[in-house]
DNA sequence: TAGATTGTTAATCGATTAACAATC
DNA sequence: TAGATTGTTAATCGATTAACAATC
């Protein structure tokens, strides 16, 4: 799919989701075709981008016609791994957690919750959606035992780094972390972690210096 | 505060919250004075970009010595216009909303929700800790008539720009947007949207292309 | 074929890193 | 003072944009 021994920049891997974004909205419209120019003009970066961007994969136009919309769409998606499932367990209970068990748009791209951890008793044995909240202490055993994609941590800041020592430790390969602190973890994990704070605190930025 | 007609890109503003935090961590250890090596050291970026971005707001440094953890840290946070607190608004009173809303995290930076607001009748009356629930049709009013700063959508996609039609006309001039789509604004309102899918969709790259 | 638009190379721009004089 | 470390300029690196030949 990557062009051999391709180096794809992060800025470049974080521009996909828009692109399928806008495209999986065109397709909702019907549309068949779309050039570049007229994507540039929806997304917001230029027609040189998206050219450079999608050429790092292969080439997905048509000189003189542009892009099928369908098959870009398809493209992008499977680019991302998103032409199968995953399974993800979420560590923390809380709001945070709870809200995440409930988006159903995550199952929609295929990233299917398995279970939910905390060590509040009071949680312990309740289900969201259908999905049974367990004794976090039992978290090895479940990963070993269950093929878990993506560990999902909504827990405090103090417990995030041995909930994914836990995970890593036990074969999770993929950790998406909401607690608000950086987690240190082996070379061949990935770990995203989403600061929302510091997102925040961008704004309060913003704001405060003018525009 | 900021140099005069100093331009200071996104990504040394996306830089500051992550020096506040460690210099808080460095602060409740006790720690008075720090290096930009040292720093370096612990977050990862190198000491010169340390130094490049501390000086777009001004020399808190002093050489041969470093910088004072308390001085910086205050400093920083002023910067980041968190030296006072924000009125917001959430929009949207579902699970990610009513998370954000008892998330005590964004309190204590000084970002105090005031009201959240739904168009479900279920849910309209009820109050999150002591956060109001109110029908959405008196948003407008209630921005008028109370000092909001910021308005934080967490509704579905397809509500997202029509909310935040209602606040950029009624005098809110920063978005936190958490629907999965843009939002256009006009240029006096800063608008910061949390793309969770994105963010996942990372993962499910990085997992795919192997390490 | 002529027109349109890609794929790709070259030029530009901006951000990061290195180096070092200033100075505490 | 000598040593350490900043503030700042210069060099490098990488990402974006422009240009255009290739080609549908």
């Amino acid at each position: 799919m990557i062009k051999e021994n391709a180096k794809i920049s992060m800025a470049v891997i974080r521009r996909l989701p828009k692109y399928r974004r806008y495209l999986s909205e065109l397709l909702e419209k019907g549309r068949e075709r779309i050039s570049s120019k007229e994507l540039s003009e929806l997304i917001g970066f230029t027609a040189s981008q998206i050219r450079q961007d999608l050429n790092n994969f292969g080439g997905f136009g048509q000189q003189g016609y542009g892009y099928k919309v369908e098959e870009l769409y398809k493209a992008i998606g499977k680019i991302l791994g998103l032409d199968h499932s995953y399974n993800t367990i979420i560590v923390g209970a809380g709001n945070l957690g709870q809200a995440i068990a409930n988006y159903t748009n995550f199952d929609k791209a295929g990233f299917i919750p398995i279970g939910m951890f905390d060590i509040n008793p009071k949680l312990i044995g309740l289900k969201i959606r259908d999905i049974e909240i367990m004794d976090a202490d039992l978290m090895g055993d479940f990963i070993k035992q269950n093929k878990v994609d993506i560990g999902i941590i909504c827990t405090s800041k103090e417990k995030a780094q041995s909930v994914a020592e836990v995970m890593a430790t036990n074969g999770i390969k993929g950790i998406w972390n909401f607690a608000p602190t950086d987690i240190q973890a082996p070379s061949d994990v990935v770990v995203e972690t989403v600061h929302l704070s510091e997102s925040l605190y961008t704004i309060s930025f913003l704001l405060k210096h003018h525009e």
